[in-house]
RNA sequence: GCUGCUGUAGCUCAGAGGUAGAGCACUCCCUUGGUAAGGGAGAGGUCGAGAGUUCAAUUCUCUCCAGCAGCACCA
């Protein structure tokens, strides 16, 4: 019989026959492994222990031990062990498919009736129940043909259309745990009892589209979460709730930042407290975009639909947009104004506008009025643009996808050749923002030609490469997302992540070969001739109300000092230090200090634990001792400890501290 | 937009076919207290909106609106 070689990780080898499994290898080394065992790595590649191997191969067991294999397989396996159970309790329920994520798996269902939270707990007790009986895991290779009508016969839709949406005729892995058969490439554990049986939790049931397209069926989608053992899933459970503390829609009712509601869907109202942060940061945008040589400019809200049909808004994009009917034959009388609902259906005097879904075209405008000479590129126009988009009721969140926001938004008019610089300018002045925020990680995505695009491919080449060499230059690698870019030219999105770990596009550099073309833009080039320039659409932010919103969840509330809303409450602990604490608050005032009085008639535990509720970074307090040194008594947030300073060591160290980064930076100088 | 769930006082939530309750917050009184909730009293709700069933609906049914989770979307 013919010998095969393998290779252990500690160098030594030995000799099987060909068509060896690595069960069979585990067995030649001791019993106990062989029980361990639960897959192998044959040259690097995830093999099941019922695997045979053909040729010469390095090889390793793994064991329940090896965390990446081992969650692998665990949430693997759990995810045909729920589907197995769901089909024993509910015969009928049609399967789909059912892939490991991250910290579990989940898997789609078809079945009539929702799956309820109770639902869920009879399946886990039959997955329980599934485990411990120790099944083995077994496996064969099935023809294509016997595999669908296998499938067929079984009324199992799904499957067929899963094996003939695979390429080619190789034929197909079946496998079973215990009696249930599922196609699937594998590995699998060895049984069924390998699975930690204590170690994972079902978590929600959510709606999701078969083979994720919106024509097709509704399937009923439960989500999961496995781990090694009981601590680890412990410790995730804990990791969420405390992510749910940091929920920014959660603190911003508890800093009292903003609201929304009803009448407003997907609109912010902000409060004080919130509207604070807001300017700060929109102040701190302006400084940093009037040094990086960006103009800002300001346009109309509400746009006449030529202007967008103009832009090709219209065609493209109208579903999102808000649109304004407005009767021009409307009178100021009162009477006529009652009868607005029937005059506004008479088209002779009905003038369609839009509120503007994004700034571009009116930048345009801006652009276009006077004669551009090829020296004034690169022009860089920026804007705080209020936009409107309709944005489906199901993609509202919070602050963070909403229905009327403001971008940082800014247009860099500028020639082909001046893309790459241009990109490595935006990238360096988006790290210092970031940088400055707090944000020192962030992730970047690359999205190249879509299949329907605008613009030649020569065109495409030299445009995709300048972002990637400038975003390269400046050390980051991106991911590519490909065929992701617009229609219009390719792009980089600059991504965060809040607190439950889920992604948020903030920042943006897109070039658009097509626009300033649409809408009639030209420069006089050197060669006296009139020529279209490029446009570069860019944001940092994003949008104030997202990155807000990400700030806070990232900040847990607690914002560096110079964002807090109020900055410092001057608490009083007798009512004779009232007039020394008015003196306090005023003095940090003068100095541009967001200071409160606190003299409410309340004992000092009360109000320290009120204002680290609210997320107040500095707490002086005032007592019979500070007034007679006239000394503060400083306490900030998340400090037990207290410290005593003078007043005018603290108003001296405060005013600093209020200060935003950049100008920070300056008074160093 | 789709699937499922939810909507009761400012907030967090309980409740039942006969028009409602708790804790915190709020107002007033007592308390002048030294670093995460001092004590007492009081006020506060068209039970998301509309329609239907019923002698009677906040409770049951339907429609709509909004929110939550996920999917799709994010030009």
């Amino acid at each position: 019989m013919a010998q095969i070689s393998l290779t252990f990780p500690d160098g030594a080898s030995r000799d099987y026959p060909k068509g060896v499994t690595p069960m069979e290898v585990a067995a030649s080394i001791s019993n106990s492994l062989a029980k361990k065992a639960i897959s192998a790595h044959v040259d690097d590649a995830h093999w099941d222990l019922q695997w045979p191997i053909e040729v010469d191969a390095k090889i390793a067991l793994n064991t329940l031990k090896d965390e990446v294999p081992a969650l692998e397989l665990i949430r693997h396996d759990l995810a045909h062990i729920m589907a197995r159970a769901v089909q024993e309790i509910w015969p009928g329920v049609k399967v789909t498919i059912g892939p490991v994520i991250a910290n579990g798996w989940y898997y789609d269902f078809d079945r009539t009736e929702p799956f309820t939270p109770e639902d869920l707990g009879a399946i886990e007790k039959k997955m329980k129940e599934i485990i411990n009986k120790r099944e083995p895991v077994t496996t064969e290779i099935w023809e294509r043909d016997r595999a669908i009508a296998h499938y067929q016969a079984t009324n199992e839709p799904y499957k067929v259309e899963l094996i003939e949406a695979i390429p080619g005729d190789e034929p197909l892995r079946m496998y079973w745990h215990g009696h249930w058969q599922d196609l699937c490439r594998g590995p699998h554990l060895q049984n069924t009892g390998q699975v930690p049986a204590d170690a994972f939790k079902l978590m929600n049931v959510a709606g999701a589209y078969w083979r994720g397209d919106s024509n097709r069926a509704m399937l009923q989608r439960i989500y999961a979460v496995a781990f090694q053992n009981k601590e680890q899933l412990k410790k995730h459970l804990f990791m969420l709730e405390e992510a749910a503390k940091r929920d920014h829609r959660k603190l911003g009712r508890e800093m009292n930042l903003f609201h929304m509601q009803e009448e407003a869907p997907g609109q912010v109202f902000w409060h004080p407290n919130g509207w604070s942060i807001y300017t700060e940061l929109q102040d701190y945008i302006r400084r940093k975009q009037r040094a990086g040589g960006y103009q800002e400019v300001n346009t109309p809200q509400v746009v006449d639909r030529k202007l967008w049909e103009q832009s090709g808004h219209w065609e493209k994009f109208q579903e999102s947009m808000f649109i304004v009917e407005v009767d021009e034959s409307r009178t100021e009388d009162g009477d006529n104004a009652q009868n607005f609902d029937e005059r506004s259906n008479d088209p002779k005097h009905t003038r369609i506008n839009a509120l503007k879904p994004m700034n571009c075209p009116c930048h345009v405008q801006i652009f276009n009025q006077g004669l551009k000479s090829y020296r004034d590129l690169p022009l860089r126009m920026a804007e705080f643009g209020s936009c409107a988009r309709y944005e489906p009721s199901g993609a509202l969140h919070g602050i963070m996808r909403v229905r009327g926001f403001t971008q940082d938004d800014g247009h860099i008019f500028c020639r082909e050749d001046q893309i790459e610089e241009e990109t490595a300018i935006y990238i360096d002045f988006l790290s210092s923002i970031y940088s400055d925020l707090g944000f020192h990680e962030f992730k970047v995505k690359f999205s190249d030609r879509p299949e329907k695009r605008a613009g030649t491919d020569e065109t495409w080449d030299k445009a995709e490469a300048a972002l990637l060499s400038a975003t390269r230059a400046a050390g980051i690698e991106p991911e590519l997302n490909p065929g992701e870019g617009a229609f219009y030219g390719p792009k980089l999105e600059f991504v965060l992540t809040d607190a439950i770990g889920r992604d948020w596009q903030c920042g943006t550099h897109q070039v658009d070969f097509v626009l300033p073309d649409r809408l009639g833009a030209d420069y006089i080039g050197e060669d006296g001739n009139k020529h279209t320039p490029v446009m570069l659409h860019r944001a940092c932010l994003g949008s104030f109300e997202r990155f807000i919103g990400i700030l806070i969840e990232e900040h847990a509330g607690k914002l560096p000092f110079w964002l807090a809303p109020r900055q410092v409450i001057v608490a009083s602990i007798v009512s004779d230090a009232d007039p020394f604490v008015h003196e306090i608050v005023a003095a940090l005032k003068a100095k541009g200090v967001r200071a409160e009085a606190d003299i409410r008639n309340e004992k000092i535990n009360y109000k320290v634990r009120e204002h680290s509720v609210g997320k107040v970074p500095v707490l002086l307090a005032i007592g019979q001792r500070e007034v007679e040194d006239r000394t503060v008594s400083v306490r900030r947030l998340g400090e037990k400890q207290t410290k005593t300073e003078t007043l005018d060591q603290i108003v001296a160290t405060l005013a600093t501290d209020a200060h935003p980064p950049d100008l920070r930076r300056s008074a160093d100088l």
